[in-house]
DNA sequence: TTTGAATTACGAAAATATTCGTATAATAAA
DNA sequence: TTTATTATACGAATATTTTCGTAATTCAAA
């Protein structure tokens, strides 16, 4: 299967990954609190997503309710494989400490990640 | 100013970065080892680029050399930035190890990340 | 029942991004 | 010098993504 939602899809994504499951007008409203654009666009951006497959639907209402199909995870990989090619040379580590730099991360977050980093060691 | 690469500008920027600078053919013979575009499109694509402000060139010989104008670290911080909020909930950790797990690191890249999580402990 | 509001369906316009063909100029090779 | 090769310039065709208008339908309220 093909992933590769657009850039306003991956928007919708998000609030779906979110929330769990919304109508269009769920969406839209959040949506609408960031940019501007008609309801009738969201309407249609989510019924393009149905066609492709990256949503799946409830008819049976006549508000349909839309959950996510794609894995929020399997996009993370996507996403960080993508970028990691692109943007970092292909260097994980770099990118981690690039992350670990700009985001102010807690001590609790920190230790998780030494810890993490751990258990990878001991493989 | 804008930072706003599209896919395929993007690839165009990597490479730059990687080689300092680079005629349209150097770029080209690159770009066609992956896919396959023909030379024209990738001309077009820099002299795009050189509008935008993406990458600049110099003209004064037949065979124009173009160098990038964005900074990989800005790119990397403005991408980062994007798909921790998009993709990742705003968890930076979250994405750390979603990174670390799924691009096996050296042992010596391990002990720079955790050399990198002391300090930042430290401060 | 009648009206009004909210919903989906859907085609098509508008905006963006990508690709390429052709003309022209510069350089190198014959 | 003449010919072939390699550049750039640039308009325009394609393809993709985003946006919206309008019609048809359902439901609730008056």
């Amino acid at each position: 299967m093909e992933l590769k939602p657009t850039e306003s899809e991956l928007e919708i994504l998000q609030i779906l990954w979110k929330k769990g499951q919304c109508s269009v007008r769920d969406v839209h409203e959040i949506l609408a609190a960031t940019k501007d654009a008609g309801y009738t666009t969201t309407l249609k951006l989510m019924q393009i997503m149905l066609e492709k497959g990256l949503v799946e639907r409830d008819a049976t209402s006549r508000t349909h309710i839309y959950k996510a199909l794609v894995k929020q995870s399997d996009a993370q990989k996507h996403y960080l494989d993508k970028m990691i090619n692109n943007v970092f040379n292909g260097s994980a580590a770099n990118l981690v400490m690039q992350a670990l730099g700009n985001h102010r991360s807690s001590k609790a977050e920190i230790d998780a990640i030494k810890q993490y980093l751990d258990n990878l060691k001991n493989q």
